[in-house]
RNA sequence: GGAGAGGUGGCCGAGUGGUUAAAGGCAGCAGACUGUAAAUCUGCCCGCGCAAGCGUACGCUGGUUCGAAUCCAGCCCUCUCCA
């Protein structure tokens, strides 16, 4: 493994940030000498950021940590334009108005990972559609068009996948890419922005922009890729049966974020430890080293630790609060999901309505299963109707799901 | 353009007229064991309904039949080979 002088390069990789690296040896040397500004973009497709984007969220905020400025690029523009990439279709065009609302929504994910400013070291968010919207065509294709070759573009994964199952891919998704390497050719040339970081398929798509720069503008830049982020057992991190571990409170409440941590396997505590916290390595080290029922203590930790970055300290410590109630003591913590009764309900339409079964009919055999209880006494009718009582009284589905039944 | 093969539940994949809400596997959920872990074993796994029952479902549309995922016709899509 290469020794690195800058604290930025050191720190990226003794806590497994780094997969691949352009010219290493230079970007030490840069990062070691002055202060210098990263990039990742991030697609504005949804109204919230994913756990899947939590690496190279967190590498922007070790840029920070070290003295350098990171910068969230916003692709407003390309996101009009669609990532021909990921799913193997054409995606739907979302409209201007989605896009900025989700982009507004997107902005809030970082509230507590980056500090926002206009100070030298301060984070700074830029739309890419505040230059790709205003591009001339014919100069366009003239400037940047001439530095691409088809011939490469057609040996891309996203391309080469589209065309080798005949699936039609349009002259607009077909742009993307030139658009993405154009992102970072802008970038140096209006913020002196020198990095741009990323996740391994994005590989291409840096390497682009690097070559562009250098050739119309003869910048030298660099790009730095994270590994795929798995599981011990080999399963993509953060992909769950409902859909993706959203970072937002309005899609995944501050409890379920915590438990999704603390739910992570033995094998991947001092990976995620190193990858997700603040904590000092020494710390971590200790910590993954705890055997047998011991190491439960990391994954509080850690569930803790990564619920504050994104949450707030107070959310967290709510959200530990609740899982030692319910968990521990077998109580129920103020910060579970309540659902109103109001005039009386069944049992089976409760369980939906809280989420914990996909239909009242699995609802119905989760309790023909026994699985189900009210304040930890098993139901065996899967017909009963639940009052509103003074009271809140604890609903479980088996041991990880648990509500409160309020009036 | 020609010839062949095929499109089945979240995914893979069996099924070629009735007992088929559709084998098996994966994923998922629950139970046991544990440590809110992993592994293992067991059960469940379209929806609505307290229930009786009802509604949807095997690419699409129509047809044959008491009865179709299964047969027929047309259409759409995919794959392989030839031009």
């Amino acid at each position: 493994m290469a020794q690195f002088q800058s604290s930025l390069l050191k720190l990226l990789d003794e806590r497994g940030y780094i997969h691949q690296l352009t010219d290493a040896a230079a970007l030490d040397a840069l990062a070691a000498k002055e202060t210098i500004s990263a990039y990742v973009g991030f697609d504005a497709t949804a109204p919230s950021l994913h756990v899947g984007n939590l690496v190279s969220m967190m590498m922007l905020r070790r840029l920070q940590q070290t003295g350098h400025k990171p910068i969230v690029l916003m692709g407003g523009g390309t996101t009009k334009v669609g990532d021909p990439s990921g799913k193997d279709e054409a995606r739907k065009l979302l409209t201007e108005e989605t896009i900025a609302a989700n982009i507004a929504s997107i902005r809030r994910n970082f509230d507590n990972v980056l500090a926002f400013g206009d100070g030298p070291t301060d984070a700074l968010l830029v739309n890419n559609d505040e230059w790709l919207s205003g591009l001339e065509y014919i100069s366009f294709l003239r400037d940047v068009g001439r530095h691409f070759t088809i011939n490469r573009m057609l040996t891309f994964e996203s391309v080469k996948l589209r065309l080798d199952r005949e699936q039609p891919m349009t002259f607009l998704e077909f742009n993307y890419m030139i658009l993405q390497a154009y992102d970072f050719l802008e970038l140096s040339r209006r913020v002196g922005c020198r990095a741009q970081f990323g996740g391994s398929d994005q590989w291409g798509n840096i390497v682009n922009g690097i070559e562009l720069a250098r050739r119309i503008d003869g910048t030298e830049l660099y790009g730095v890729t994270t590994p795929l982020i798995t599981t011990a057992d080999g399963a993509k991190m953060g992909k769950t049966a409902k859909g993706a571990v959203w970072l937002s409170e309005e899609l995944l409440s501050p409890y379920d974020y915590w438990q999704f941590w603390r739910n992570t396997q033995d094998a991947d505590v001092g990976k995620f430890l190193r990858l997700f916290t603040d904590l000092p390595l020494e710390e971590i080290k200790r910590l993954e080293q705890l055997q047998g029922a011991e190491i439960n203590d990391a994954k509080v930790l850690l569930a803790s630790e990564a619920t504050a970055m994104l949450h707030g300290r107070e959310a967290a410590d709510a959200a530990a609060r609740t899982a030692a109630d319910t968990f521990g003591a077998g109580g129920a913590g103020e910060d579970l999901p309540t659902l109103s009764l109001g005039e009386g309900m069944n049992i089976a339409h409760a369980l939906t309505a809280l989420g914990f079964t996909p239909s009242n009919k699995e609802a119905k055999r989760k309790i023909a299963e026994g699985a189900v209880r009210l304040d930890d006494v098993t139901v065996n009718d899967p017909g009963l109707v639940l009052t509103p009582s003074a009271e809140p009284v604890k609903l479980s589905l088996g041991r990880k799901k648990h509500g409160l039944l309020v009036r």
